[in-house]
DNA sequence: GTCTATACACCGATAGAC
DNA sequence: GTCTATCGGTGTATAGAC
């Protein structure tokens, strides 16, 4: 019998060019807006005809559901690596996991529709891209827990605040970041109406 | 020379036709998405050919950007319906406003779609549109000024929760009710923290 | 003037040859 | 795995009947 080979090449073939057509539907995305771009359009930036496309995806939304896996996968990359730099004090503490939701939601407009918005008409995600997403929720939700905050409901209010000042941001100056001063102001009147401690205890 | 008759009724019919058209492309967007319709649907569902829609609108942009406007319209009637009403108290007032907004957008998932997210690719409203939820805006600004709210960062902020609310109670409960409860709690968190006073002075 | 009939260019998607 | 050819459906446009 064959041994498994020590790389499967096939594979990786497969998965580079897998990438290949996400990056260009990022680019496009970016480019045009989140959903006014074509397989043929995605198809002509990787030189392939679009039926091609189908050995690859199933579906447009199949392209979809692979970006909106990556957007999460990325941002909890970026939450995973700033997670030892957190400050331990809690008012501090919030507020820097907030801007950092913040800068990410607000530094790509097609990115945070797809994320956090239900944009694409008959697109929802599957249960593996949605995944990462989850963990990230519970993971602010263990650490606000960590610092006293138990209520769900100032939990949400939290998320409703950061997320409208996102939404506001993208609305009214697109590529900007006005509302990070804003946001400062609104974490702060969220954690005394929470009675969040500014010292660590 | 003929004098002006005192009922244009070519006019009354036209204006009545292009009414059908969009309460159709309403209840359309409310079935199955606030763009996941068709021109030939809209037709079929007012009894013409589909191309016989653009002798009364000129595009299926110029339909949605007649919703848009009816819409915002239509929450500016409720408003003034209501302005009598309202408490003096100040954080009373606030309150009370919050919620007529919270209310009316969440109770209709494509209509706040269309009013207050950008969720439709390429469209984007006609000035003529856009005035009555300027005004609105403006209203709710001035008011809040009359109360001692002058600081535009305040306001945003006061936005912004409202609306990161109406957006979760939309993907996490919708056609519910439940962040209703959340939003007075967060409305006092913003209270304290503007120092809006809760007695009329 | 309003609607019907017809057509166009483009879309996502599929079938089958190589 | 990629190609060519093609499908049904879409928004849009226009010619012409009444």
């Amino acid at each position: 019998m064959l041994g498994e080979p020590i790389r499967d090449r096939l594979a990786e073939r497969r998965e580079a060019t897998r990438r290949e057509i996400v990056d260009a539907a990022w680019e496009l995305a970016r480019d045009k807006g989140l959903a006014d771009w074509t397989l043929r359009d995605v198809a002509r930036r990787v030189g392939m005809q679009a039926p091609s496309l189908y050995s690859h995806f199933a579906s447009k939304n199949a392209i979809f559901d692979a970006m909106f896996g990556q957007a999460w996968l990325e941002y909890e990359s970026v939450e995973l690596q700033s997670w030892q730099g957190l400050p331990a004090a809690p008012r501090k503490r919030v507020l820097a996991t907030a801007m950092m939701f913040f800068d990410f939601a607000a530094a790509d407009l097609a990115r945070y529709q797809l994320m956090n918005q239900r944009s694409v008409p008959g697109f929802e995600p599957s249960p593996e891209s949605f995944a990462p997403s989850v963990r990230v929720v519970e993971r602010a939700a263990d650490d606000l827990a960590s610092l006293g905050i138990t209520d769900r409901g100032d939990v949400e209010i939290l998320f409703a605040l950061i997320g409208g000042l996102v939404d506001q941001q993208h609305a009214n100056d697109p590529g900007g970041h006005s509302r990070r001063a804003l946001l400062a102001r609104a974490i702060g009147m969220w954690s005394d109406g929470v009675g969040l401690a500014a010292e660590e205890s």
